[in-house]
DNA sequence: ACTCTGACGCTAGG
DNA sequence: CCTAGCGTCAG
């Protein structure tokens, strides 16, 4: 670690603010300041005798200058029960307390719960017992400026006290076996112990060498006598600080994370990077306060401390890494040896898991420099990326440890294989690995630019594939036999294909864990497609072609050819089976580049046996293809057969059988129409739709999530002032102690009976109860904007900026993972980007208290971050209450149906104005919002408890309602009870265009299962309906763009009655009449036997931002529009 | 020689 | 009622 040398290169604006701040901080207080005896000295200055001192001082230190001194022994498990304080005895809040629960060890091992817990009254720190018998592992809530290196908590300083350091949640920390029984206790309690004394200096933070052979894990657990005896001397020692003996051995353990966590507040976790610990290296040795973190904009929350490492990752160059130092660091990580750093490498490794393992398959995104600098500097970034733990934790995944110190040590270039490692790592932590390979950057993804040198390994298709004869390499091909290929797939009855990803697998191998990078298309071509599959893999005139995607080619022949030949297998008359045919299409789209358009393969019908599979169970969303096997393949046999080729060319010919095998079961359900018509045309428009990128305004990203987090803070503290103490804003655990134990809110709202959770039946903490509870007190309404800010900040700015690719973000839409048929997206979720704006407080950062006046406003807009490309204009097609319509239509109410016949009119007003008897011009806007609720309640299915809670009634109040809508539309009611009947009598429920919900509870004997059938079988039903007629929607207006040379718009989302177009300037009118017509066309459409007794209408809107959108006057539509 | 995973609560969207 | 997603907490 010391051998790290200073950043050269330029960091981020964030990462230099909080730099330069810091050394400013540092100089001054560092002038002003008496320098204290113990930030001084190590163990090693302070002799034998200083320490002998020391240990007398600490012995009888009271605890944090509380009045009862804490001693060690009343620690040490399994040396007796040993409560200690009440929290009381601590006088004044922001005492830590501890309290222990010792127990006695079983067998197993020690539960969390039996191991001494320290608590705080911030939040609580324990020692996990043992599990898997192996490691220690302790979680911690630490307010910021608490250090958390070497995983024990090294408990605030005197300042962070003073300051009301702020929280930042739990960390759950990996530690090494260092970490074990009684020792931890002893030096959490020793750090703790010195902690009353003023900050503590790095040399404080040592800690001795574990000392296995006198209290071990495995005694903890056993609680052998003789250890106790040996545990009751070690007491009796007096204290005796277990570094006493060990001193000697002991090791600074790294300044730099002990440093940076102090000084920055964050966790060792995210201080991964050497550039990181270099910045805080050369920080000064103070902590840096609450105030001058939020002055330079460094928040100390997750999401900044990220996005200030994402900066300094992103800046590679500023770390030089000496030669050999990184390779070191990495292999002693990955062999976790009991080397020097072994133990500084094992708690890297833990902090790096924590936070990278399960954001691999998630947000690696956030770590994962652009793929145009890893490229410039392929050497450092693969360095830099193995530092960060993302390389070291791939390697061990996939379990190549091969990065020994010896290569990368004698490689001043860089190794490539490291290089390539890292890179494929990203790729595979990437949500969606084709993408990577956008035309801007496609280059950088394979790896052949940016000065990288000329040896660099092209990919290679998996091995099983290249060995092989029995498969045909297209671009082995000469032109003839191109030409004859050609030919052959056209005239082939039946194919079967698959993607091919680099890692060796296929679409049809169990879920992938990663996303791996395409390499190429498998294709089986059946040429007897009757016979049914036997496990002798390839029939005898079946053949195997291998088409790569993952290569630019030289060639342009070639190039034109692999179009061709995607077009013929995908477009063709003969029958194609693709297991998630949309991945293969989209990665074709991808791979094709600028020669294959979303339009030519608009007309694609490849038969999915995922969607099949779906609409026969819609309850079973994504199942795998061996998991599709085993539900459906019974009769078919499956038997796989050794070797990787032969294994995948049995499942293409399984794969197709199934897909014969489910059509039939969909014919005989009656879901064939369905399926060919609907669900299998969405495949090509939901590829075009994926491929699409999406602008976004990151650098708008980036400020909004800034401001939230001041704004969060301030209603932190705000919150723990309120309450009177701190806790944890985000838990509703905390919170519902606070409010409901502490503040006794509930006695105060008498009558009214406040909700409970679901499941556990606790008082909730929910918008609903907030909201009647914040007249009596002011945390509430405080409460209430932290979850809003909360929600916006984490999920809709620093959720999309994790998603983003660049400037863009790919939505990826799912079509099976939901019951009713709707679609679902993902990576963003694009349906649950707020509607309305924010309106967010932003008081300035004074301690006075004048300050709460300035407060000025500032709205933020989740969708005005998604921008057109210039030139080009985004345009929304919403049906207006669609569910509400096709309520109309199928329960034939008349007076539904004759408020809908004028066009013009406000639904809801009307609806209000029925039911409460007054003229439409008195509703008032709470009628009407009322009105609303009772609809989509009604429409929903929610009983009047539901009712009651959504509109903030009483549950007689909610039943009056209820009573009184069904009243003024009896046939609604009617409606309910057919719809449920029916689903009695056949077991399943049916949509406007035949799909299908099996309900089995319906007949439950238990009240409250088939009430719950009852309310999801009308819900389907309307749902379901509303879906179709989106996704009919949607295809039709694909067809239309298409076919149509002219019209460039681009389909961009669908949030359920709404679509989502990217339109170039000059056609926006032209299409918007296009697509309102197509739209509202679907009241009858004779092909599909539609005909609603309702007019749909489609209000279209335009802007430049999707934030902002304004109603679109169109000229009259024409009353026949195309078909 | 190391956490990961699931249950639950809450809240955006429709 | 049905989604995705974020967070806490426990084992």
């Amino acid at each position: 670690m010391e051998s790290y040398r200073p950043c050269s290169g330029p960091l981020s604006a964030p990462a230099q603010r909080i730099l330069s701040a810091l050394r400013a901080q540092y100089r001054a207080g560092a002038a002003g300041r008496q320098p204290s005896r113990m930030r001084q000295e190590t163990w090693n200055e302070v002799g034998e005798e200083g320490r002998q001192g020391r240990v007398q001082e600490l012995r009888g230190c009271e605890m944090m200058s509380g009045p009862t001194a804490l001693t060690r022994s009343s620690l040490l498990p399994p040396s007796g029960p040993c409560q200690l304080e009440p929290s009381e005895t601590w006088g004044g809040q922001g005492r830590p307390r501890l309290t222990t629960q010792c127990s006695q060890p079983t067998e197993q091992g020690v539960s969390r719960s039996e191991v001494p817990r320290l608590e705080t009254e911030w939040g609580k720190h324990w020692a996990q017992g043992p599990s898997g018998g192996k490691a220690w592992s302790l979680t911690c809530a630490v307010p910021s400026g608490w250090s958390t290196a070497m995983g024990k908590p090294v408990l605030p300083s005197q300042w962070a006290l003073d300051h009301h350091a702020e929280w930042t949640g739990t960390k759950n920390l990996g530690v090494d076996t260092a970490w074990d029984g009684g020792e931890d206790v002893d030096s959490v309690m020793r750090v703790w112990a010195h902690d009353g004394r003023g900050p503590m200096a790095d040399s404080e933070c040592m800690s001795g060498p574990c000392d296995r052979n006198r209290f071990s894990k495995k005694d903890v657990v056993q609680g052998a006598p003789a250890v106790r005896e040996e545990d009751k001397r070690r007491v009796a020692l007096a204290d005796a600080p277990a570094s006493e003996e060990g001193a000697a051995a002991s090791y600074r353990w790294k300044e730099a994370i002990s440093q940076s966590d102090a000084l920055t507040g964050r966790a060792v976790s995210q201080s991964v990077s050497p550039a990181v610990c270099q910045l805080d290296l050369d920080l000064s040795k103070q902590p840096c306060s609450p105030q001058l973190r939020a002055e330079v904009g460094g928040g100390s929350s997750e999401g900044q401390a990220c996005k200030i490492d994402e900066s300094l990752a992103a800046c590679g160059a500023g770390y030089n890494p000496p030669l050999g130092t990184q390779t070191t660091f990495l292999s002693s990580a990955v062999r976790g040896s009991p080397q020097r750093n072994s133990r500084n490498a094992g708690i890297h490794r833990g902090f790096l898991k924590r936070k990278c393992v399960p954001s691999i398959p998630k947000k690696c995104v956030r770590w994962a420099p652009p793929p145009s600098q890893a490229a410039h500097r392929p050497d450092r970034q693969a360095s830099l990326d193995a530092s960060l733990g993302c390389g070291v934790l791939g390697v061990r995944r996939e379990g190549r440890a091969v990065l020994g110190t010896e290569g990368a040590a004698h490689n001043p270039q860089g190794a490539p294989h490291l290089a390539a490692a890292a890179k494929g790592l990203r790729n595979g932590g990437s949500p969606r690995p084709g993408l990577d390979v956008q035309p801007e950057d496609s280059q950088a993804a394979h790896g052949s630019a940016g000065g990288a040198p000329s040896r660099e390994t092209p990919l290679r298709p998996p091995l099983f594939l290249t060995s092989d004869s029995r498969v045909r390499h297209v671009c082995r091909l000469s032109e003839k036999e191109r030409a004859q290929l050609l030919q052959e797939v056209s005239q082939v009855p039946a194919l079967a294909l698959t993607l091919v990803y680099q890692d060796g697998t296929t679409q049809l191998d169990p879920e992938p864990k990663s996303c791996p990078s395409v390499s190429g298309i498998l294709v089986l071509l059946k040429r007897e497609p009757a016979v049914a599959l036997s496990d002798q893999g390839p029939g005898a005139g079946d053949g195997l072609i291998y088409l790569r995607l993952d290569q630019q080619q030289t060639d342009q022949n070639m190039d034109l050819f692999r179009r061709d030949l995607v077009l013929q297998v995908v477009t063709g008359t003969q029958q194609a089976v693709c297991y998630k045919a949309k991945e293969l299409l989209r990665a074709a789209l991808q791979h094709c580049g600028g020669r294959l358009s979303w339009k030519q393969v608009s007309r694609c019908c490849l038969l999915d046996p995922q969607i099949a599979a779906w609409l026969l169970d819609p309850g079973d969303s994504a199942s795998s293809f061996p998991a599709l096997m085993t539900k459906h393949g019974a009769a078919l046999g499956l038997r796989l057969l050794p070797g990787k080729l032969c294994s995948v060319i049995a499942s293409l010919s399984l794969l197709y059988s199934l897909m014969m095998h489910l059509r039939s079961s969909l014919q005989t359900r009656g879901l064939g129409e369905l399926f060919s018509n609907l669900e299998l045309s969405m495949v090509p428009v939901l590829a075009a739709m994926e491929s699409h990128r999406i602008h976004v305004d990151k650098d708008a990203l980036k400020r909004t999530s800034e401001l939230l987090g001041e704004r969060l803070k301030q209603l932190e503290q705000e919150a723990h002032q309120a309450a009177g103490q701190h806790f944890l804003v985000s838990s509703s655990v905390q919170l519902r102690q606070v409010l409901f134990e502490k503040l006794q809110l509930q006695e105060r709202c008498e009558g009214r009976k406040l909700p409970r959770t679901v499941l556990t039946q606790q008082q909730s903490t929910s918008e609903s109860v907030l909201l009647q509870l914040q007249d009596l007190h002011p945390l509430p309404k405080i409460i209430l904007e932290y979850r809003q800010v909360h929600k916006v900040k984490s999920t809709f700015v620093d959720g999309i900026l994790s998603c983003m690719n660049k400037t863009s973000v790919f939505c990826t839409w799912n079509q099976t993972s939901t019951v009713s048929g709707r679609l679902s997206a993902k990576r963003p979720n694009f349906q649950a980007l707020p509607r309305l704006p924010v309106r967010i407080a932003r008081k300035p950062d004074v301690e006075g208290e004048a300050a709460g006046d300035a407060a000025e406003m500032v709205t933020v807009q989740p969708r005005s971050m998604f921008l057109p490309q210039e030139g080009w204009t985004f345009l929304a097609a919403d049906f207006c209450q669609v569910e509400l319509r096709l309520l109309a239509h199928l329960s034939s109410d008349p007076e539904l149906l004759r408020i809908f016949q004028d066009p013009s009119a406000d639904v809801f007003a009307m609806l209000a104005s029925q039911w409460n008897g007054l003229p439409v011009a008195h509703v008032s806007p709470r009628h009407r919002e009322q009105a609303k609720r009772v609809v989509y309640s009604v429409v929903y299915g929610a009983g009047r408890g539901r009712l009651s809670r959504i509109l903030g009634l009483s549950a007689e109040q909610a039943a009056l309602f209820m009573d009184s809508f069904s009243q003024a539309y009896r046939e609604v009611q009617r409606f309910i009870q057919r719809t449920v009947q029916q689903c009695q009598s056949q077991g399943y429920v049916l949509s406007l265009m035949g799909r299908q919900r099996v309900l089995p509870h319906i007949q439950s004997p238990d009240c409250a299962l088939r009430k719950q059938a009852e309310r999801q079988a009308v819900n389907f039903v309307v749902q379901g309906s509303a879906a179709d007629l989106c996704k009919t929607a949607m295809i039709r207006i694909h067809s239309q763009l298409s076919s149509s040379p002219g019209l460039t718009a681009r389909l961009i989302a669908q949030i359920h009655d709404e679509l989502l177009f990217e339109v170039e300037d000059s056609q926006l009118m032209d299409f918007a009449v296009l697509v309102k017509t197509t739209m509202e066309s679907l009241q009858h459409v004779e092909c599909l036997g539609i005909h609603l007794k309702v007019p749909l209408k489609v209000a279209v809107t335009s802007g430049k931002s999707w934030g902002v959108m304004s109603e679109l006057r169109l000229p009259a539509a024409p009353l026949h529009p195309a078909p």
